[in-house]
Parts: structure tokens; sequence; C-alpha cells
DNA sequence: TAGGCCATCTGGTCCT
DNA sequence: AGGACCAGATGGCCTA
């Protein structure tokens, strides 16, 4: 027997079965969001309208309506935690010699080599027996020398779990890399042009 | 104008 | 059942 739905289910855009311009259009009006946008364009054919007899419970609709506005809410502050957190690995990273804010992806690559520079030099400090004169260089340097592992994209680097020392996935093929701590001068040189994309790894 | 980045919506899947 | 997480789609804004 014909559910309730059978009517919706057909339809694709489901939430808004019979959008015939009443209030379907989505929920939040918000830029980018075209009602059911996500997945099918939907070439608005011509195709028999639907919606004979029964409207196919109007609180069904309204359930399912709110059930989705409760849903985006969430997935928006979801995202704007996320973003905030973002906002807060920023904060705590390395200012740039520009001042222009890092995107998603230069942050956390970013961080990933900031983090691999810093456990590098413990280690080698360590190594030294506690010198750490030489740390603040081989932060940087560390970030710029070859990375024994080039062409290592996010993904692959993501077993980076196994050693602490490995590689600095996105320092890799860093032009030129210097490899003596003499050439910290050609980082400060470089931080005119690439110095960004030089740390993030990205080119 | 093309391309990059971003915010948002959406439906599917997994988890509690 | 409902929430969290995810990935795809879409449109806006900005810059080279």
């Amino acid at each position: 027997m014909d559910s309730v739905y059978s009517d919706i289910d057909s339809n694709s855009c489901d939430f808004f079965p019979h959008s015939d311009d009443e209030e379907s259009r989505s929920s939040s009006a918000s830029p980018g969001s075209s009602s059911c946008a996500a997945g099918s364009p939907q070439p608005e054919q011509p195709q028999k309208k639907r919606r004979r007899g029964r409207r196919s419970d109007g609180t069904v609709q309204v359930v399912k309506k709110n059930r989705r506005m409760k849903a985006n809410d969430r997935e928006r502050n979801r995202m704007h935690n996320l973003n905030d957190a973002l906002e807060e690995l920023r904060g705590v990273l390395p200012a740039f010699p520009d001042e222009t804010k890092l995107t998603k992806i230069e942050t956390l690559r970013f961080a990933h080599n900031y983090i691999w520079a810093l456990s590098e030099t413990i280690r080698i400090a360590d190594l030294q027996g506690g010198k750490t004169g030489d740390a603040p260089l081989l932060l940087t340097s560390a970030c710029l020398s070859d990375a024994s592992s080039p062409g290592s994209s996010w993904s692959s680097s993501g077993s980076s779990s196994s050693s602490s020392s490995s590689s600095p996935p996105y320092c890799a093929s860093s032009p030129g890399s210097p490899s003596a701590p003499e050439d910290y001068s050609y980082l400060q040189q470089d931080a005119l042009f690439g110095f960004r994309s030089f740390v993030t790894g990205i080119y």
C-alpha cells in the first residue's frame, strides 16, 4: 500500500515534494543553498505533477523540514567550531612575515611541519646533551631541509604516526634546501617571497 | 574571467 | 531515533 511517503520518495527532492514556489525554498535563506541542490542539478523536468490526491500529510513534511533545519543548524555550528579551533591553531603558530591569513589547508600543513620541527629540535638537543643553542635555527631550517620523503602528500604522510623524526612532509621539495645552519640567512631572504610556501609546503 | 577559498545545504552512514 | 561526521554540490567573494 502507498505510504504517506510515496509522493515524496519518488521525487528525489524529498523535502519539498511539491515545490510549486511554495515555501519550499530551503530553510535559512542563505547564499549557496539551492534547496535540493546537493547531487542532482535537476533540470526542472516538466514531469507530471505528482501531487494528486492527498498532500501526503502536511505534518510529515513539516516534521521533516524541521528536522532538516535542525540538522543544518547543527552542521553550521559544527563547522563554526571547527573554524574556531583552526583559528586557535593559527594563533599558536608563528606569525608570517606577510600578514595575510593562512588558509585552512596551509594552517594544517604549517602546524604539521612546525610540530615536526619542534620535536626534531628537542631530539637533537637531547643528543647534544641538553644544549639548545641551535634550537631556533633548527626550527626554521628543519622546515626547509629536504625531507626524506619527497613528494609525500598529506594523506600519505598520515602514517607519520610511526616515527617522530621521520619526515617533514611539507617541507619537501623546497627549492634549494639549505643544509647548513649558516644558510639561515637564506631563509630570511626568502621571507620576501616564499616563506609562506616554504613553511606550509604549498607551492 | 578563471581559479582558489569559503560557507552553507544536503543526504548518507555510523554511533550512542 | 537522533546526533555527529562526512563528502558532494553550489554559489558568493576575491585576486591574479
